[in-house]
DNA sequence: GAACCTATGTCAGAATGCTGACATGAGTCA
DNA sequence: TGACTCATGTCAGCATTCTGACATAGGTTC
């Protein structure tokens, strides 16, 4: 199990714990969307455009922590079965403000309802003060993976970027 | 920002930072790891080997978190590569021990150099307390989500389970 | 031994997401 | 105005991972 001092423990990494923690919710996240026939893409979409009302492709993409390139696949999606709705061409620049349907909202309402069922189920046993502890962790994690960019720019880093965006 | 209460706010969602601190280290490892010609799985299966040395194909696939027809695949061509070695036939069950060989060991070396990187910057400016506060509360969050899962068996669950093995 | 269940390795096809590339619109700066 | 930079939407091709399915080995139970 442990090793020569060589590599990294994986037993004792948070990094590893990290994945692992993430890759539980993912399952279980994916495992009460898929009745729905939605997945966690999908349903990040969704909703991000219930709070958010308006955000574009890219902005989605961001919030959704995948490529715009695989979230403009998705959109035109849900645009061609009646989920969202984005103007044919741009009022301004190339940004296509995206708006949900009655239809999306609707198929939200069931897929919410599944997820919060989820993360109450991830947080049991957890104190308040855990929770909140949590919360400032995983934000300085965050915070410094983001710093350590090597094509760090100066510029303005949108809210819950990722580095990914770039890439396309 | 916020809304009115109908969906998950994922500003204050502990999901969505979980994913959202995963998919920032996820980045940051694909981003040291392509020079070196490997993806996050690929490095995940060696270091797991080099500390497990005979791990069959499937238990490495729940320790890095995917399906064993994936990581069979991933195997196949670590095989080819000469990176790792299985036996032609098992010696007991269907079970085929893999090891690392001298190339595979080498290839590591850099990698664990260039994960270790990332996982220190990330712990960056976090004392040992909060520290041991994540170590404890991923953990607490992962043994959540593996009770709730809806097909539970009652089968012992080997160790880093993540519910995905059992999908194919 | 037979029935049953679980786990494994593997093949095949499909879904999903990524990289590369291009044109275009907006802002900055000289 | 023109050059430059950056962000966006989009197309095409590729990589990775997944789901479904099958045969088989080991263990358990009767």
């Amino acid at each position: 199990m442990s090793q020569d001092g060589v590599g990294i423990d994986l037993d004792r990494s948070l990094g590893y714990l990290l994945k692992e923690a993430s890759s539980a919710l993912r399952s279980a996240m994916e495992e009460v969307l898929r009745p729905l026939g939605m997945n966690v893409t999908h349903y990040s979409c969704l909703e991000l455009l219930a709070q958010r009302p308006g955000l574009s492709n890219s902005e989605l993409a961001r919030g959704a922590f995948v490529t715009r390139q695989s979230m403009n696949v998705l959109l035109q999606a849900l645009e061609r079965d009646g989920y969202v709705t984005r103007p044919a061409e741009a009022r301004v620049g190339k940004v296509l403000p995206t708006q949900l349907t009655p239809l999306g909202r609707q198929s939200l309402e069931r897929a919410t309802a599944a997820v919060r069922a989820v993360e109450v189920r991830m947080l049991a046993g957890m104190t308040e003060t855990e929770q909140s502890d949590a919360f400032r962790i995983l934000r300085s994690m965050i915070h410094s993976l983001h710093d350590g960019d090597h094509d760090a720019r100066l510029a303005p880093r949108p809210s819950s970027a990722t580095g990914r965006q770039y890439t396309g």
